[in-house]
Formats: C-alpha cells, sequence, structure tokens
DNA sequence: ACCTGAACACCGTTCAAGT
DNA sequence: ACCTGAACACCGTTCAAGT
C-alpha cells in the first residue's frame, strides 16, 4: 500500500481549486482575514501569487469559495439539508440556527466576509430553501415565511452582527475612558451598568454574553412569529 | 458686510476636520465607500494627499468622523436625543428608528462602515443611551432592556444588514438562471415565488420591499418586547 | 495543463522639507 | 500652523513566457 502519494509526501501534490479554498479557510481562521492575500495565500501553498489565478477568476471568487467552504460545513453538520418532519418547526428551525452558529464560531471571519457577498452559492440557495421548508411545512403561509426569513436576517445563519465588538483591549480601555468621562450624560447607561454588573472588575461591555444575547434575540423572532401562524 | 471670506470666496478657505469630513460624505454619498481613498478624497478638496494626514491620524479616523458626521444628521432630526415624556416607549422608539432609516437611506455607505468600527463616539453613546432611556421610562428593567438593544442589534440605528443584495443587474440575472437551473431541489423557494409573484416579469428579488421587511421586523421585535414588559 | 517573472496601477502612510 | 514631494511597503491583476 505505498502508494506514489506516500513516497512523494511533502513534493508539490500539484494545486486544486480545493486545495486554494482550503488553505484560504485555514489562514483566514489562524491569522485573520486581513491576513488573506493573494501573495501570502500562494506562500502558504508554496507557490507564486500568480498560480492562484489558474484557480479562482480572482479574490471575489476566492472569497465566495471560502464562504461556500463555510456553508458546507454547516451541511454536514446538519446531515443535509433536508426538512425534518419529526419535530415541530420552531425546534427544528432553532436547532438548524444553533448548529450553523457553532460553525460561524469556528470561522469568524465569515460573517463579515458574507455580508459582503452580492450573490449566493447553490449550496447556500439550498440552506435558504430548507429554512422556509421548515416553515411552511410547519404551518406558515408563504407571505409570513417570506417576511420571517427577511425579519431573522443574518441570525438564520447562526450570527448576529454586533455593533461595536471591540476587538482590542485598548480599545475597551478608551471606551471606558469616555464613558467614566461623560458619565453625567449618560444617565441610563450608567443605572444600566451599576444594576446589571456586579461580578468584579470585567470591562464595561465583557458583561455582555455572546451565546446568551443570541439565544434572546433568536427566542424573540421565534416567539412573535409563531403567533402569527396560521 | 463683503467679508473677507466673501471676496476671497473659492480662493482656498483652509482645510478642516470639518471640510474633510464633509467632503469625504459627499463622495460616499455619490460615487461610493469605495472611491474614497485619502488620494481622491484630497483631489476633491485640491490638496494632496498628505495633507490630509494633518486633520484625521489616519483612514479608520477619517471613517470614524464619517460615521459621526452621519448619527449628528440623526441627532438634528430628532431635535437632540432627549428622552420624550409625552408618548409610550413603542411609539416613541419606532419614530426614532424610523428617523435613523431615513438618514441611512441618504448614506448608503453609512450601514457598512458603521458595522466595521471598533469604538462608538460619544455622540453615538448618547444615541444608545436614549434608546434605553425610552425603555427604561417606559416600564423596562435594566436587564430588558439590556437584552433588547442587542436583539434589535442595527436595527435601532435605522438598518438591516440584509444578506446578498445584489447590487448590479448582471448579477441578479445570474441568480435567476440559477435559481430555474435548481428548480427541482429548491420546492420551497419555488412555491413562494410563484405564489407571491403576480405584478409582472420583475426579477427574483424584486418583490421585497426594503420598507415593508424593516417594519415588519422592527414590528415583530417590539411587539414581542411589549409582552416581556414589567 | 499548470505555473511563473516582470510589470502596472493603485493603495495607506512616513518623513524630511518647504512656506 | 499648514501643506507638499519623494519614497516605501503593500495590494490585486495582466500578460507573455516558461515547463
Amino acid at each position: 500500500m505505498v502508494t506514489e502519494q506516500n513516497t512523494a509526501a511533502k513534493e508539490r501534490l500539484p494545486l486544486s481549486k480545493e486545495r486554494v479554498l482550503g488553505a484560504a479557510v485555514e489562514l483566514a481562521d489562524t491569522s485573520g482575514i486581513e491576513a488573506v492575500t493573494m501573495r501570502k495565500l500562494a506562500a502558504e501553498l508554496d507557490v507564486e501569487a500568480m498560480s492562484l489565478y489558474y484557480h479562482v477568476a480572482n479574490k471575489e471568487q476566492l472569497l465566495d469559495g471560502m464562504v461556500d467552504v463555510v456553508i458546507g460545513e454547516i451541511e454536514d453538520e446538519c446531515d443535509g439539508f433536508a426538512v425534518p418532519d419529526d419535530v415541530d418547526w420552531m425546534t427544528a428551525l432553532r436547532k438548524r440556527i444553533m448548529t450553523a452558529r457553532g460553525v460561524m464560531l469556528r470561522h469568524r471571519w465569515a460573517p463579515s466576509v458574507l455580508e459582503t457577498r452580492t450573490n449566493m452559492s447553490p449550496r447556500m440557495v439550498r440552506y435558504f430553501d430548507m429554512v422556509l421548508g421548515i416553515m411552511v411545512e410547519g404551518g406558515f403561509s408563504y407571505d409570513i415565511g417570506h417576511h420571517a426569513m427577511h425579519a431573522l436576517g443574518s441570525r438564520v445563519l447562526g450570527f448576529n452582527q454586533e455593533l461595536f465588538v471591540p476587538d482590542t483591549q485598548g480599545q475597551e480601555d478608551r471606551n471606558d475612558e469616555m464613558l467614566t468621562a461623560m458619565a453625567d450624560q449618560l444617565p441610563y447607561l450608567m443605572g444600566m451598568m451599576q444594576e446589571i454588573v456586579h461580578e468584579g472588575p470585567e470591562s464595561t461591555l465583557g458583561w455582555c454574553d455572546d451565546q446568551t444575547e443570541f439565544e434572546f434575540g433568536v427566542d424573540l423572532m421565534l416567539d412573535g412569529l409563531e403567533r402569527l401562524r396560521d
């Protein structure tokens, strides 16, 4: 069973669209999306930047492919995009959403890239078809189902583009400084902080638990939709 | 009353942070955010690119300033960020949200830039303080008010980052092509299109009325929140 | 069929220098 | 105090050329 691939091991297995996309996803995961330039990605693959253009038309298409890889992971974890018929619509949809969220948390760059796409991949369209299917089979009219998908927005894909998530500690500190300086002009935010913060010296935004807030928003929508069913 | 400024008219009134930001907003409005480069912005102001760095530290700070200008417009149209005491919380909040939306529609680049900010301006913090204030004075606990702001997300600022808004007709056509090719794999989307589309030969995504969808989502959240009050 | 070298047009930004 | 010229490091991308 000693195959050519085994002996050749490291020796330049040829590039392919799949390898390019896989390397791009990995690079984004480990070094952030801003590290995904054609040059750096090529270097990661031990190849010249221009070689990539043989496998992807341009950078936009590279990004398209990267999000498709992510959607593929969701499909895998859902065991395909079939509409389940053994549970009520809300549990079914909630489960898909949380599965998608798990995948997005592994690829923190994906939400922002997704939002810049102008066309969806076939795989993604099938995801949306499934979501709509869950609702329609659950008793919703096409009309409400349609509104519902717009209302859920990015939440059906497991993320909620939070405004102002400070990624650096420096930013958080500067925000804290500003808040205390403006304290008298911010009566309600100050009141909220005093009432809610109690578990020690966490930073201003530290007490927002992502998962809790996400689920609160999803449930608010799902409960609201339930009341519009039939 | 013929002042020096009048006579000098066009003649190189000196740059200032305000002029730089104003020109940047105008450039983004008319030519899109991708046209806002330091070089092109400078050209618009009849100046060299490097002169801009005397008034803004770098491009990030320029973008910060641009969104602050937009928030300033919201503040103007709201007649300040005071918490009204003459109407119920829902009408008050809904009114602010729709005002913000009107401003965002004039500056279509603003949502995407807003989402990339890592720190908020004082003016923006005051906007959020007002939103929270409306809810707290309306009978919400700080805890629910806090969840509510996360749940509303970008909607409090009048926009809803729609996934996949195709901006070019070419993209829409390509999407249509793909949809018809995949028709058998998309039973629910096809069913929806047949039931909903009836007003002529509009494109696949043409029947989504932005304003209707936005209001549906806002009302779904506000109604849901009302049931959590007290 | 697959990869590359050299080059182009365009970024943001620094720094020393001009008035 | 305000503006600039020249330069640097970095992009995405084209095109003709190599194997």
